[in-house]
DNA sequence: AGTCGGCGTTAATGGGCGTTAACCTGGGAT
DNA sequence: ATCCCAGGTTAACGCCCATTAACGCCGACT
């Protein structure tokens, strides 16, 4: 009970990738950074995490679920994280800076390329799609569990979401110059909920074609929202 | 410390109406239907119960939390609900039973007073949105802590809000006939989520103008997103 | 008047869980 | 060859919390 042999006894990753056998292959230089099956230990614990917390929700998560579920036993995320509030944060200051970042990039490369304000409104929708389709996780638990933080952290996401939001008002108002601001703050919050309901739909079997389809029905009927919100029949042409 | 009289060292009741002196004048002949304030003991506890659970998620409350909410102390929830477990169930099983008849009941008085299937869907979007304007923890509940029930009542909860959406997806096929079934429910989804992203809305101060204004929007918006869906043009007017 | 049950109270119990402690190991740097 | 430490392990601690036990008050019926 004492002297045996570790490394044993815990429980099967389930991802796919199987990280019994350590992976030799791929020695990169630096030192922090082993890898095995899919990325960074930190990563592969950030992403099963996430999983977990968007299905059970924070607190119906134990530390042990989230060691098995990379093939580590409990106590050993320590060895990475200050504890599974530090987790979560991470989470959720992640997903707020690459939604922020990843718009205002959209946004810049629109207006460098003399596109119209409607082309960078797209240019949003479909970021934010492309992140809510392959994020799913990430995006249930952004709008779920920030209360959970500590006050810090609360404070730091909040204002990356914030951003984000403006950022779109912005696009939105010059998109439909008649809508006022604060009603272009409510239909992009609705927006969002349209679009962060994915996670709902694909819990059912085959509730929606295909990736493809999803996203180009979520787009047009995001587009149709923000139109009809400024009181405008929606003119835009059908896809992507 | 042992005989001390009772009553005294409970929390205050957070809601407007103070409970402490018992209310004497409002008798009804029935027996456990003793009210104070506003409503039976029951309702009261479910009414706070449902606000803290939106707030925190459910296992982030505590029953002595809820418990001095409504100005009793932790245990004594147990004169009323078999466990914490009870009061969710009670409280989701509660939402969708009443979202579902109440979207039947509207689909049903507009077939018998002959009205178009247009209009049959402009109540269901109606009846929703004053759902989730008038009960706006109950709507955050019903999406997210669906999973920390016990399986019996899952299963209750899921057949409901299945039957909810079936009955939108038939009205929304039927105004729309070259909708396919699946692109439907998809789309009812996405509207929903569009429907149901009124908490976030009001937690900003002033996010949008007032009550019947939001509802306008959010009216215009699901309206147009499903028009859309469908691949048409939103042709009904503006609302009311 | 007497009693009985609804509704509270506080104290105790028991399990779950986050976190820490103490210990082990294997592979790269020296 | 040796050392070191990143990254594991199991055991133990302590808190939180749902639930139960044991008891008290009061209003309503007989």
């Amino acid at each position: 009970m004492h002297g045996s042999p570790p490394g044993s006894t815990a429980a099967a990753p389930s991802t796919g990738a199987p990280a019994g056998p350590p992976a030799s292959t791929d020695r990169d230089g630096s030192r922090a950074g082993r890898r095995t099956g899919g990325g960074t230990r930190r990563e592969q614990i950030l992403r099963e995490a996430s999983r977990l917390f968007a299905d059970h929700g924070f607190h119906g998560v134990g530390v042990d679920e989230i060691g098995a579920a990379v093939g580590i036993s409990g106590p050993a995320l320590y060895r990475h994280f200050a504890g599974k509030d530090a987790m979560l944060a991470e989470l959720l200051v992640g997903i707020s800076v690459r939604l922020r970042d990843g718009g205002e990039r959209r946004v810049e490369e629109a207006a460098a390329a003399g596109r119209s304000p409607a082309e960078a409104l797209d240019a949003l929708i479909t970021g934010h799609i492309d992140f809510a389709l392959d994020d799913r996780a990430l995006i249930t638990l952004h709008d779920r569990e920030l209360d959970r933080l500590p006050e810090r952290d609360r404070k730091d996401v909040r204002r990356l979401q914030r951003q984000y939001v403006e950022l779109w008002v912005e696009v939105v108002c010059r998109v439909y110059p008649d809508l006022s601001e604060r009603c272009a703050r409510g239909a992009v919050h609705a927006v969002f909920g349209l679009l962060n309901s994915t996670p709902h739909l694909s819990a059912r079997t085959g509730a929606l074609p295909d990736r493809a389809g999803t996203a180009d029905l979520l787009h047009r009927m995001a587009r149709a929202a923000l139109a009809s919100a400024a009181g405008v029949r929606d003119g835009a042409p059908g896809g992507g």
